[in-house]
DNA sequence: ACAATTTGCCTAAGGGGATTAGGCAACAGC
DNA sequence: GCTGTTGCCTAATCCCCTTAGGCAAATTGT
C-alpha cells in the first residue's frame, strides 16, 4: 500500500477548503477521509479527534485573517484604515464563508490563547489612534467595532440583506461612514 | 403502555429547555426523546425530522423574542426605546443562550417567511422613528443597529469580553450612547 | 357499553460519523 | 540488507438519524 503523506497541516488546509465548500459544520474526519481517499480511522495518526481538527481550521483562518489585516493596516491612518480593515473581515468572509464561520469556533483557553485573537485585537486598537479616544472609551470603541464588523457580516453571510434594497454594498459604505463620524465624535459619559 | 402525550409543542418546549441548558447544536432528536423516558422513533409521529425540530425551536425564540420586544417598545421613544429594545437582545440571550444560539439558526425560505423575522424588522424601523432619519438612511441604521446587537451578544456570548476591563455592562451602555448619538447625528453621504 | 377507527408509541433494521485497539507493510537510518 | 519506526489498514464499538411495520390505547359513533 502507497502512503498518502498526511500531516496535519495538509488535513488542516483540505478541511478548511472542505469547509469553504460545503459549510464548516459539515466539516468530517469521514469527509476528509474520503477526500484523501483513506480510511477514516487513518486520520487518527495525524488528528487528536474531531474538535482537534476544527480547532486547526479555526487557528488557520484566524492566521489568515491577521495576516491580511496587517498587509490592509499598513500605511493607513484614520478612515482610509478603519475601511481597509472591515473590508478584509467583510471581503474574506465572503470568499471563505466556511473559514469565516470557523474563525468563529469557540476555542478552549488553550487554543484562544496560542491564536491569533490577540493580533486582531491589537490591529483594532492600532486604527484607534487616528482617533482621539482614551481608556475606557477607546475599548468600548473596540468592543463596538468588532460587533459591528462581526454582526453584519455574519448577517449578510445568512442572506440578511440580500432580496432587498438597497444593495448590501451600499449599506456597508455608509455604516463606515457613520463608524468613521462617530469615532471622530464620541460622546462623553 | 401507557402513553406519554407527545405533541408537537411540547417537544418543542423540551428542546428549547434543552438548548439553554446543553447548548443548541446539542439538541438532538435521542437527547429529546430520553428527557421523555421514549424511544427515539416516537418523536417522529410529531417532527418530520431533525431539521424540523431545530426550525421550531428556532420559530418559537423567534416569537418569544419579538414578543418580549414589543412589550418593551410600549410607551417608549427614542434613547429610551433604542436602549430597551436593546437589552431585550442581550438578556434574552444572557437567559436564554440556547434559545438566542436557535434564533440564529439558518431558516428555509418557507419558515424564514412565518417566522417572528418581519416583526424584528418592523420594530428595529419603529425605534427609528424618533430620530429623523429618511431613506435609504434608514434601512442603513436598521441595518447597522441589528448588526451591532447581534455582533456584541454573540461576542458576549462566546465570552469574548470577559476576563477584561472595563466590565461588559459599562461597555453596552456606552456604546448605547454612541449609538444614540450617532443616530441624531447621522452623516450625510 | 361496545365495536370500529384512528393514532401513539414500540420493535426492528439500515446507514453514517467518531473513536480505539491491534496488525502489517513501507520507509529511514545505519 | 537489517532494524526500528511510522503510516495506513481492518475490526469493533458506540451514538445519532430515519423509515417500515405492528400492537395497544384512546376516541368516535351507535
Amino acid at each position: 500500500m502507497t502512503r498518502v503523506g498526511l500531516t496535519a497541516e495538509r488535513l488542516t488546509r483540505a478541511g478548511a477548503e472542505l469547509a469553504d465548500e460545503v459549510g464548516f459544520d459539515q466539516v468530517t474526519v469521514s469527509a476528509l477521509a474520503r477526500r484523501f481517499d483513506v480510511k477514516v480511522a487513518s486520520l487518527y495518526s495525524h488528528l487528536k479527534n474531531s474538535q482537534d481538527l476544527k480547532t486547526r481550521i479555526a487557528l488557520l483562518a484566524l492566521e489568515e485573517l491577521a495576516d491580511r489585516a496587517a498587509d490592509a493596516l499598513a500605511g493607513r491612518a484614520g478612515k482610509d484604515a478603519l475601511a481597509a480593515f472591515a473590508n478584509v473581515y467583510r471581503d474574506y468572509a465572503r470568499e471563505h464563508p466556511g473559514r469565516y464561520a470557523a474563525a468563529q469556533f469557540r476555542l478552549d483557553p488553550q487554543a484562544a490563547a496560542a491564536s491569533a485573537g490577540g493580533r486582531h485585537a491589537q490591529m483594532t486598537r492600532a486604527i484607534l489612534r487616528g482617533y482621539d479616544l482614551t481608556e475606557p472609551d477607546q475599548t468600548h470603541a473596540v468592543r463596538m467595532l468588532g460587533s459591528v464588523f462581526h454582526g453584519y457580516v455574519s448577517l449578510e453571510l445568512a442572506g440578511g440583506f440580500s432580496h432587498s434594497a438597497p444593495d448590501s454594498q451600499e449599506s456597508w459604505s455608509r455604516i463606515l461612514d457613520a463608524l468613521d463620524a462617530l469615532l471622530r465624535n464620541w460622546p462623553a459619559p
